[in-house]
DNA sequence: CTGTTAGCGCATTCAT
DNA sequence: ATGAATGCGCTAACAG
């Protein structure tokens, strides 16, 4: 291990200096600051993190956990807009997987504390109410794609309603009036949200809900698929479908193309998410709405790198950021305008 | 902050007795350790890991590097698996997303060591040869998922070859013989061990490659489509492929399920990664290989808490962890012996 | 069994 | 503009 002492002998000067030239100080003449450089370069020089921490109080490090990174694909966002923020101002990411245990989460907390974090970032894998660790509210917090249900931490989640009213809009301007929802239990912020969205954009074009349209379920392509068979056994069937999640959309589609109904021919398809694996490599490939992960997780290190921006304001609101709508081949207008009237072919 | 000496002095003990009950040294008498351990509890106190780290020269910190987490849904579970393993010998990760950049990697790498990192991990997410940034290996290294190409590093790999050799075993014992694979480009390590296991397999049987069946392409939904369609218009159809990628067999699902074929009963498709999102809720359920990634996370570490089994082999053989067979619904015994013999259907 | 002294690598006084 | 002393919180040696 090299120290700035050593470097201090090579170039012959007090170790301060060094220090000063490491810190960039003003207060260095230029050629003692080149001779200080070269001696560090030479010793291939690392400045020790962990002792300038204990000086300084400044870790330079957040502690990030989340609750399950590796069943879903969403996580790594979250955790590369962390990441790529934090490595911007020179911050380093401690990463703690909990599995949403809440005794492990508590383990985390205390060990990131330890570790003289100077923040911490809790995300969850879906949009939900969270209990925090009591312990990490000693430290500057901010939740990501959750938030407490007493509004007292400062929290980033999607803009569920934006984003199923932008959906839902789309089908509209493309002519569609007959259009169904498959949402998940209304019990998730997420399915609660993008229904909201789906009923202020009909309410605009002064259409009501017909509650045969709306189908709940679960958020997987088998629900996809059961729905959308119910809603293709129904005596006027919509023109289009809005899939509260990709997965319901891609069960949609199987039940869609078994019927021998194309898309968007004979169906317009649209869903939620933005799961790259499913959307964008689809037979149509599928339009959809995306949510900001990459964007939650910089905002989370924004926002604990910019403690300036505390307020006292209590409750505090959950800041929503949008989703937008990402356009592929799944959407058009509807073909036979026939279909939306009452005599519609019935299918089987 | 509080600080073995807040704890000292309400205890009415030296600092260095606390230190003693905080390292669980055994020559405390018991009521000053209780003394002591309710003292600490009192006051909050949390060992201050730097401080600690400087004494003993041990951070207890591993680096993660990796080169692209967010795109793919795999990295997940080898961060968990790490993650994980780590925390049993509390140990954490200092996570670095690269994106696959030399000079981030490089900086990442220079990060780590001035935080003390024990050791570093560096995982890609695909099998491949990488360039290993030179400064980390001062540290000790572990590869996933890559390996170095001068065998200088040691390094975790799935599989490949008995992955495909399994694959391709299922479809034999089930009495497939015609039996095609649609593989990607061969200068992926994976495209071309799955090849070798599908060839070894065969071989067993004594049969030879019929090259009509072995189908080259790419990874995704699109290559499967296409080069099933391909396979599909052959005079001698196969009873079952063997995709190398689950997202393949999606693409060969579309192709099939298009063209009026029952998966499983006309064509059995088996695929390779096990992709929660497409493999296990496809219709019907897709049988596939599964990549240790988890497995390859925590190996990781445990070999580098384990510098004991270090030895001065040179060059290191990447370590190969097996590719378990996931049995689910798409592969099933040819229903139609005739479909194998010269005078088979045509398709369209 | 317990306390004292020293020092890990660095930065912050306060000198010069 | 540069240097000397001091201490961050902790543990390793050595005393007692």
């Amino acid at each position: 291990m090299t120290t700035i002492k050593d470097v201090a002998v090579l170039a012959g000067v007090s170790f301060k200096t060094v220090s000063r030239v490491i810190n960039r100080s003003p207060h260095v003449k230029e050629d003692v600051r080149q001779r200080v450089l070269r001696a560090a370069d030479a010793l291939e020089y690392r400045p020790h993190h962990h002792a300038r921490h204990m000086r300084t109080q400044r870790s330079k490090v957040f502690g990030f956990l989340s609750d399950d990174i590796a069943t879903t694909p969403f996580a790594g966002q979250i955790i590369q807009g962390a990441q790529e923020a934090a490595f911007r101002k020179e911050m380093l990411l401690l990463t703690f997987n909990t599995g949403g245990n809440a005794a492990v989460e508590q383990a985390a907390v205390e060990m990131a504390i330890e570790r003289g974090v100077e923040g911490i970032i809790f995300a969850t894998m879906y949009h939900r109410a969270v209990q925090v660790p009591k312990d990490a509210f000693r430290l500057p917090l901010v939740l990501v794609d959750c938030f407490s249900p007493d509004r007292s931490v400062r929290s980033v989640v999607p803009d569920e309603v934006s984003g199923g009213y932008s959906a839902t809009k789309l089908l509209l301007e493309k002519g569609h009036r007959r259009i169904a929802m498959i949402n998940a239990n209304q019990k998730y912020p997420a399915a609660e949200g993008r229904f909201r969205g789906y009923r202020d954009a009909l309410r605009e074009y002064r259409l009501t809900i017909d509650p045969e349209l709306v189908r709940l379920g679960g958020w997987w392509q088998d629900d996809g698929y059961e729905q959308t068979m119910a809603l293709l056994k129904l005596k006027q069937i919509p023109t289009a479908i809005f899939c509260a999640s990709d997965r319901i959309a891609m069960g949609a589609y199987d039940a869609l193309k078994e019927q021998g109904l194309k898309i968007p021919g004979d169906m317009s398809v649209i869903g939620f998410d933005n799961q790259e694996l499913l959307a964008a490599h689809s037979r149509p490939r599928l339009t959809t709405i995306s949510i900001p992960y990459f964007e939650m997780g910089s905002w989370a290190v924004e926002r604990l790198t910019n403690t300036a921006q505390d307020s006292d304001e209590s409750p505090i609101r959950p800041v929503a950021l949008p989703c937008p709508l990402i356009a592929r081949s799944s959407v058009e207008r509807p073909a036979n305008r026939k279909l939306r009237n009452k005599d519609s072919a019935h299918i089987r």
